[in-house]
DNA sequence: TCTGGGGTCCTGGGACTG
DNA sequence: TCTGCAGTCCCAGGACCC
């Protein structure tokens, strides 16, 4: 039997840039782009209107300026799109006990598992549901995917985008896939794309007719055996609602490449803490530590260590990592650097006798290596380099945030420099509203949280066993009533 | 032109171990 | 005691994804 097309797919459009202008009247049906603003970021999200300009995701923002010179650039506000993602995760935990997040924006849900959904016409109406429900609830479009299989799922919804639902029935999957680039199957970025090419494979069709030993041949074992059978449309992988982290790691691109050695174990070493502040977050500890140098000419290499235990102590961490450091030739540059933990494990008290052990071990270690001394030595770590007024305001006062002036109101930064704050008065609800510019330190003017993106949302506390209530202001006050 | 940040998985070589 | 072998772990790099 061939499964029913239950497996959903939800994918909100262009996320981040839908988010900016559902809170940001003014940028509405205008070019926005969501990204780094620095000279080395790249755009991690352009609206529709971006997009009809050439700019897309991973393009570098000075190469979208170039584009898009009237567009807005913005640079993310996590916090924004969390409490937007929560809410959508909220309605799609309603849909069904398994559902598994891939980002913000996207999940899989098995609907057949909460009983939503067992056959193509209840499954259409669960999806259509759902996209009704998410703009209702957050103003936002998301487009649904609906198969038997996660992968079928994902490519139904990409094909769905923008703001649509695609179904694919069960026993149409080889005829729908086979025409398509390799590309679309989920594994085949540009690397194995333009390998594949070069063997004269360039549809689904080509991978299906080429045989599974031919892609093992071509790509590795388990990359063409799964490549085989995604092209023959068979993908069994499971949705699954919990998955633990494997690693955590931070890393900082610079805007300018860094020569001081000292000033770059000293970078190393802020990471390390980071990294360690969030390993402690999530209440984890790890037992390898990795070290990541980009180098100017964007040569990337890794280092790692693996210690006797588990740890989350910054000290052991710190020191690793700046052991790792020893071990690289940094002279040229580097733009980049990352340190992470993984072979994680839960973070047990035992652990912290094994983390002093090693740490005195490991020091000493070093010390017999005696690897040549760091230049300026461990105590001179330079003062960070004064900034410009204009990244001062810049850091105070990034483009797209919210704030409040307690005479104007609640607006976010249009732009900031030369000691002045250019701001945009509006909210998610209003019309367009007024520019004014202030000075950076007025002392009216100050950061603000992000308002909802949604006024009187409809109430959909009992969805999908009723419809929605009520969808105006004006009796929203009725939230905490039942249902019959 | 000039390439972020946070992850996952796979491969292959070398060291270690029984 | 030495050698060959297989399995496992560690390490580094590459590709991919959002």
């Amino acid at each position: 039997m061939r499964p029913a097309p239950t497996i959903l797919h939800l994918d909100m459009d262009a996320f981040y840039a839908s988010a900016e202008q559902a809170a940001k009247p003014s940028l509405r049906g205008k070019a926005v782009v969501v990204g780094g603003l620095g000279p080395r970021g790249v755009v991690a999200t352009a609206s529709y209107e971006a997009r009809r300009l050439g700019v897309h995701s991973a393009m570098p923002t000075a190469q979208a300026r170039r584009l898009a010179p009237n567009a807005a650039y913005l640079v993310p506000r996590f916090s924004l799109y969390r409490t937007v993602s929560d809410q959508v995760m909220e309605l799609l935990g309603r849909l069904s006990p398994l559902v598994e997040p891939l980002s913000l924006d996207e999940a899989f849900v098995d609907l057949e598992a909460g009983g939503t959904a067992d056959d193509s016409a209840s499954a259409r109406a669960t999806g259509e549901g759902l996209r009704t429900a998410i703009h209702a609830v957050t103003g936002l479009s998301g487009s649904v995917g609906l198969a038997g299989s996660k992968m079928l799922a994902k490519i139904a919804s990409e094909e769905a985008k923008p703001d649509g639902l695609l179904l694919i029935e069960p026993g149409t999957e080889r005829e729908l896939l086979a025409p398509m680039s390799v590309r679309i199957l989920p594994g085949v970025g540009p690397a194995t794309g333009d390998h594949l090419r070069r063997a004269g494979m360039t549809t689904v069709h080509d991978l299906a007719e080429a045989g599974e030993a031919e892609l093992v041949r071509l790509v590795g074992k388990a990359h063409g055996h799964g490549l085989y059978r995604m092209a023959l449309g068979l993908d069994d992988r499971l949705v699954v609602a919990e998955r633990d982290a494997k690693s955590v790691s931070v890393e900082d691109t610079f805007d300018v490449d860094l020569h001081d050695r000292v000033r770059v174990r000293a970078e190393v070493e802020r990471l390390a803490v980071r990294c360690v502040e969030r390993l402690r977050a999530a209440d984890r500890s790890g037992r390898t530590v990795v070290l990541k140098v980009r180098r100017y000419d964007f040569s990337t290499l890794t280092r790692s260590e693996t210690l006797r235990g588990p740890t989350d102590d910054p000290t052991v961490v710190r020191e690793a990592a700046g052991r790792l450091l020893e071990s690289v030739d940094t002279t040229g540059g580097v733009r980049l650097l990352g340190v992470g933990v993984t072979g994680l494990a839960d973070y047990t008290q035992e652990d912290l006798f094994a983390q002093a052990a090693d740490a005195r071990e490991l020091a000493q270690r070093a010390q017999e290596h005696s690897s040549p001394p760091v230049e300026g030595g461990e105590e001179s770590v330079p003062e960070p380099e004064p900034d410009s007024a204009e990244l001062l305001a810049a850091r105070r006062w990034p483009a797209g945030h919210d704030v409040h002036h307690e005479e104007h109101g609640h607006g976010w930064v249009q732009g900031s420099g030369v000691g002045r704050v250019t701001v945009r008065f509006e909210e998610p609800w209003s019309a367009p509203g007024r520019v004014l510019t202030f000075r950076v330190d007025d002392p009216l003017l100050r950061p603000a949280d992000p308002l909802p993106l949604v006024r009187d949302a409809a109430d959909y506390s009992s969805w999908p066993a009723s419809l929605p209530k009520s969808r105006s202001g004006a009796d929203s006050s009725g939230g905490g009533e039942s249902s019959p």
